[in-house]
RNA sequence: GCGCCUGUAGCUCAGUUGGAUAGAGCAACGGCCUUCUAAGCCGUGGGUCGGAGGUUCGAAUCCUCUCAGGCGCGCCA
């Protein structure tokens, strides 16, 4: 349709200019846009406004001289006017609206996702959160965020994989043991503090339960180089199992959970060759006794040590190893979500994509600002280690699944957000999911009354709206209503492209707008046989988009609240 | 000091690669259930888009400067 139309305008302006009421070198591209009114037509064209001084005419003039020469097929257009500073605004033909509501019963639950034309192999590694405690409302955008650009990718016809990088190596894992050691000698009545810096959860307790229960006394009093492996493999195993398990009942599933372990196994170990690789090709060099990467070559504000003085690799040289591997993995594009606190870290990672032979652009960081949590309007300081923090699971709780999914995803990643959860408990009636939802369980109501009345329901309206006559929808209201769903494909395609997860709930909730209010006014249901299929093929159109919009934010629709 | 993000209605936030009269939810106020679900609808009030310049037919959007807030600048992870 827009390929057609922009055709239209290309010949009018065309046409004109060869009859001499127009002069310009050359048309610039055609720009379609959508106007924000309905009285400004469908389509809308502002190409007099770019052309008006290569024209030398006002815009205005530009616009009646091409529009005296477009020529329109009427199944698709209705009328053509020239307005405002000099836009050309197309009003589309009824039947073309009508149209688009069987398109949309036709491609179902694929309605709004794109074919596989440009389809890329993309890996999205988030949440990662380091396995040393429970998941907190941090962790809980950044999960939610990043499951619903995997949906949101996929719906675009890439190939996507979801992937959680376990930083299971590093002092963070010692300290984890040496806590869960003290809890554990505690319990067998030791008197042993538990240090400043170390974790002071609870959940540290029952994880030393649960070692005490099956080795027994075993490690009471033997030397800690014998004891620390399998107290920071046990806790850090057993805190991954309980993410898992919170992170599914989000329904948010990886494909890989990528263990920084495996950088460090054999003979040499994967970082160890990225390391040989870079100092062969002279990207990394040795200073002072430690190896750097050159990463200020790209860049970066300055160069960043992978192997210590004291022979000690980093954090950094296992991300390097790290997405070394995901490439060699085949995919076209890493997609690495990180919180808003990590932002110094992009610039290091895309030298280091550079230098591995990648095109930088192949890494996306999409970074999730802060929540910064408030208990009562105060903040509240957040960290894993002194133990202080709210939950996942308790937000979850609180609010629910749906609703905290909502709430996350309904606002730019880019923006800082306030969680105060009193404030989210208060307003979990308010949430806009439930607005949402609810426009989608009316849709189903009024298949449950339409096979009372009339006896046919959801499957017959699928199976033969093909068959009916729509002419009834052509009102004003209708038609406004039926342009809203028809956005949706392209709304999709814009938050794919941006990576905008948030247009998709902004979307729903305008949409779920026009539906409540145009349910209001209209009665679906009535006598007239050939206005309530009508109609129920409308609503069926408004279901499936909301039901396909909520899924690609992983929310439910639910078919009665 | 340097870098990134943010600043839009009382509050929380949208604003589609620069477009037509800057929008929505909540809060406030006033209406609407004998009818397909009132978790809904209709209406009213509310704005110097942090500020100042600049770019042009046209700026919340782009550039410069500036003010305010958040975060980051380790041979930590």
């Amino acid at each position: 349709m827009a390929a057609q139309l922009t055709d239209i305008i290309r010949d009018a302006f065309e046409a004109a200019k060869k009859a001499g009421e127009l002069s310009y070198d050359e048309l610039p591209p055609v720009i379609l846009e959508a106007p924000k009114q309905a009285a400004h037509g469908d389509v809308a064209c502002p190409l007099a406004l770019a052309l008006a001084r290569q024209a030398k005419r006002p815009p205005r003039e530009v616009s009646i001289a091409a529009a005296a020469h477009i020529s329109w097929p009427t199944d698709l257009i209705s009328k053509v006017e020239v307005a405002g500073p000099g836009y050309i605004n197309i009003h589309l033909a009824p039947g073309y609206w009508t149209r688009q509501l069987l398109d949309i019963l036709a491609a179902g639950d694929r309605y709004g996702h794109h074919s596989t034309d440009g389809g890329q192999r993309v890996l999205v590694e988030f949440v990662s959160a380091n396995p040393t405690g429970p998941l907190h409302v941090g962790h809980g955008r950044g999960a939610v965020v990043g499951d619903a650009v995997a949906r949101l990718l996929t719906a675009n016809g890439h190939r996507v994989d979801r992937e959680y990088y376990v930083n299971n190596v590093g002092n963070q894992m010692n300290i984890l043991g040496r806590s869960t050691h003290v809890r554990y000698c505690q319990l067998l009545g030791r008197k042993v503090d538990l240090p400043e810096n170390h974790y002071q959860g609870d959940y540290i307790r029952d994880i030393a339960r649960r070692i005490l229960d099956t080795d027994g006394e075993a490690h009471a009093d033997t030397p800690e180089a014998e004891w620390l492996p399998r107290f920071s493999t046990r806790a850090y195993e057993t805190i991954l199992d309980d993410i898992r398990t919170e992170l599914n009942r989000f329904g948010i599933h990886f494909d890989q959970w990528f263990s920084e372990r495996d950088l460090y196994q054999g003979a040499p170990t994967p970082v160890q060759s990225a390391i040989a690789d870079l100092l062969a090709a002279e990207k990394a060099y040795e200073k002072d006794g430690a190896v750097w990467l050159a990463t200020t070559r790209h860049g970066d504000d300055k160069d960043r040590v992978m192997v210590r003085a004291n022979g000690v690799t980093t954090y950094f040289a296992s991300d390097v190893a790290y997405h070394k591997e995901k490439f060699s993995r085949g995919y076209q594009r890493l997609i690495d979500v990180w919180g808003a606190d990590h932002h110094g870290y992009i610039q290091r990672m895309k030298a280091c994509c550079t230098m591995l032979g990648h095109d930088p652009e192949a890494l996306t960081v999409v970074l999730v600002q802060l929540v910064s949590l408030l208990r009562d309007g105060q903040p509240v300081a957040m960290s894993t280690r002194s133990g202080e923090f709210i939950t996942l699971a308790e937000v979850a709780d609180e609010i629910g699944v749906d609703a905290t999914r909502f709430f996350f995803l309904t606002r730019k990643c880019d923006a800082p957000l306030e969680f105060d959860l009193a404030l989210a408990k208060a307003q979990t009636a308010d949430n806009p999911v439930y607005y949402v939802q609810y426009a989608h369980a009316r849709v189903h109501q009024l298949y449950g009354k339409v096979l009372e009345t009339h006896g046919f329901g959801r499957r017959e309206v699928y199976a033969d709206a093909a068959n009916w006559d729509l002419s009834a929808l052509t009102d004003a209201e209708t038609l406004a209503l039926i342009k809203q769903i028809t956005q949706f494909p392209e709304v999709v395609a814009q938050a794919g492209a941006e990576l905008a997860v948030h247009r998709i709930p902004y979307y729903l909730q305008e949409l779920a707008a026009g539906f409540h209010s145009y349910y209001y006014k209209h009665r679906f249901v009535s006598d007239d046989i050939a206005l309530t299929r009508a109609r129920l093929v409308l609503a069926a159109a408004v279901g499936q988009v909301i039901h396909n919009g909520l899924a690609l934010m992983g929310v439910g629709a639910p078919e009665r609240m």
